[in-house]
DNA sequence: CGGAGTCTGTCGCCTGGATTACAATCAACC
DNA sequence: GGTTGATTGTAATCCAGGCGACAGACTCCG
């Protein structure tokens, strides 16, 4: 099953080929910002390989991130009709492959394709519910069940092959910390935590799920 | 100026008229819900007079306001394409008048203005930032200063009037609570300390800004 | 292969705010 | 005008997690 932000995965063969045939494509290297807070650009773009990140900062420079990108994911939407510029920054975490296009020849694609423009509603409906939610456990859990929450989200988003693959999460303790507002430190302690009961196997930037069930128990809050 | 949020304000006469008369307009009391999370509905409503909170409730039954809701204000919106139901809960602050329409209907109403589906999507954008920004005050700010970022954002919007008005916000203690993730002590104790610097002024159940300055005073994180 | 830079693991201290537990106010409806 | 229920005020206790401070682990690059 694709999931659901994945945008281009979600297009017909055709469809995604005549979107493609409009974009430019560029690569950048990782730690690289896609664009910044505040930033003019009316451009909207499609990740084809690698992982990005949106994010905020506050007022002391710390970095929040409001959610992870993967391969297919559209970004930059709904700026473009601002004249406010851009409300986030994205940065990749990896090598990362784009394919952009301007906002106008999108709306005039989008102009002929009702069902897409469809899509592209319910794509930013998900994502203010998935902020939402987010809210919703900031306000309620502790940074150990919103570590694990994130954890299982992640493990539901990424790895829709399923089937106890393990494959490992591929985030640093510090990006895990950004996602979940807790310190570091916090973050490792816990990762630590949840490690030595058997929830997770950890080698060294390697967090993998290896207890599905056991993980996911930890999920009750446990205020 | 009228509010960012304030749908209906944004109109012209005629087109607002021709959306009413599409509309049945019904009221509910204080503390009604118009609709749950799960329900099935398939409505847009419009605040037309009251205010209403929209929210989402944790595992153990605290509720969590992700925005309140001020005359004028359209709500329903994106989880029509949905059809998995209501993705929050709305629920009265006050006796409400409301109009709602069928989202079929809404859907060709907006067929023929384009302008009004450009500015539904401003509108969604502009909450999708407003949520990304209660985000990052959760991971960034302590209690007080996230109370104090709520009394200045409410302020700017609801009392768009402006001019040291000094009308009242007329929310209780739970209420601040709920939206800013504190327990209601803590807010009571905060809105305490506020009230003695001098930056509001408070007689039960009637909180307003006296002093705007000094107020904004706290929304630079302390931490 | 050695040095620099980035990540990870661990400690101890200390404070903000959750939690618990009441008492006092006010509004509203008999 | 008194009883009921919602809202506010306050105070004592306790602990999760912020913060500072390092010491290892691993990677990458010259």
């Amino acid at each position: 099953m694709v999931a659901t932000t994945d945008f281009l995965g979600k297009l017909d063969e055709k469809t995604r080929a005549a979107l493609m045939a409009q974009t430019t494509r560029y690569r950048l290297g990782k730690g690289d910002f896609v664009y910044c807070i505040g930033d003019a650009g009316d451009t909207v773009h499609f990740l084809l390989s690698g992982r990005i990140k949106t994010c905020k900062f506050t007022q002391d420079g710390r970095e929040v991130i409001l959610w992870f990108g993967f391969p297919g994911e559209v970004f930059g939407l709904i700026e473009s009709p601002h004249h406010k510029g851009r409300m986030v920054s994205v940065e990749t975490c990896e090598p990362c492959e784009i394919a952009k296009i301007s906002s106008g020849s999108f709306r005039d694609f989008l102009g002929s394709r009702p069902e897409v423009s469809q899509l592209l509603v319910q794509i930013v409906a998900s994502r203010l519910g998935m902020l939402a939610n987010r809210l919703v456990y900031f306000a309620a859990d502790d940074a150990e069940t919103r570590i694990a929450k994130l954890l299982v989200n992640l493990e539901a988003r990424y790895h829709s092959s399923g089937g106890g693959s393990e494959q490992p999460i591929g985030l640093t303790h510090q990006e895990i910390a950004d996602l979940t507002g807790v310190q570091r430190q916090t973050a490792t302690r816990i990762l630590g935590r949840l490690a030595k009961c058997g929830a997770l196997s950890m080698r060294y930037r390697r967090i993998s799920i290896r207890d599905h069930d056991l993980l996911s128990r930890f999920t009750a809050s446990h205020r």
